[in-house]
DNA sequence: CGATATTGTAACCATTATTGTTACTTAAAT
DNA sequence: ATTTAAGTAACAATAATGGTTACAATATCG
């Protein structure tokens, strides 16, 4: 993982979206329930409008909504939206290519990285908003 | 993933040192092969030597070898030596507690961020530096 | 014993990532 | 028109990361 909170941010603000059922919700109103700047709100659901996770309205009575049923948005697809690509943990990595080590161990090591991302991907690919709103709710999951 | 190169680092240290198959080898040595600082390398294997992952050797002559057998050496070992504890991505998350999805959503998202964190933990597990080895000296695993 | 080589660490600096903030533009409702 | 809210650029504050210098502790070898 990383250590920004963009994905905690993001997913706290996409639930509450789904707290709200609908009705547009402001940045202020977001920004005050994870406890930030309007602004971040704006930088992050910018990115998520982007990915069409969520409907930007302007003007007055605007404000954002879920793009999708909750049950259609995964925690994977939230990650993809607001985390930078690429190998994050070889950006600062530049071996000398004459060692016969050095020469090879990046590419040992994308491979290894890639994965461990999508290990971790695809746990975040079996969680739904859904189930979020479901525990921030308080209710247990269908047994059905 | 973080997005320091701090198991990247490390795992290259660990190849040079299986590499070097049971010579010490010193840490500009090692940083030389990196593209590093020898003190950047030592600091790391001080966290790889309190892992037992490798012996540390003062003085003339001196330098670091590995503890085990490269086949007895997980990423998963080096990544728990080497990278910072803690639920990373909820460090600067400190949502409002008065509102209803601020007071439950931490929760919900330290389960979520385990389980993705378990996801790549489970592939680091793996593989071993023995696997990284081969594939650095360009020798197929074998078929038997 | 003394010279040398090496790890172990503290201290500090430079760079970069992250977050917060101000300010302004664009657009929509009334 | 006025008001409300998203969109975004610009900048500041903080924190993480990596590089560097310096020096103490320790081991080898003559």
């Amino acid at each position: 993982m990383t250590h920004s909170s963009r994905l905690a941010v993001s997913v706290h603000a996409l639930a509450f979206l789904a707290f709200r059922a609908g009705k547009p919700v402001t940045s202020p109103e977001i920004a005050s329930s994870v406890g930030t700047n309007p602004v971040v709100i704006r930088r992050l659901l910018s990115a998520l409008k982007s990915a069409r996770l969520v409907v930007a309205q302007k003007g007055a009575t605007g404000g954002f909504t879920l793009a999708s049923a909750p049950g259609n948005i995964t925690l994977l697809d939230v990650y993809r939206a607001v985390e930078p690509k690429g190998e994050q943990g070889l950006k600062r990595f530049a071996p000398c290519q004459k060692c016969p080590v050095g020469s090879k161990i990046v590419g040992v090591l994308e491979g290894a990285f890639f994965k461990a991302q999508s290990g971790m991907e695809a746990e975040l690919q079996r969680i739904t908003l859904a189930e979020v709103e479901r525990q921030v709710r308080g209710v247990c999951p269908s047994k059905s």
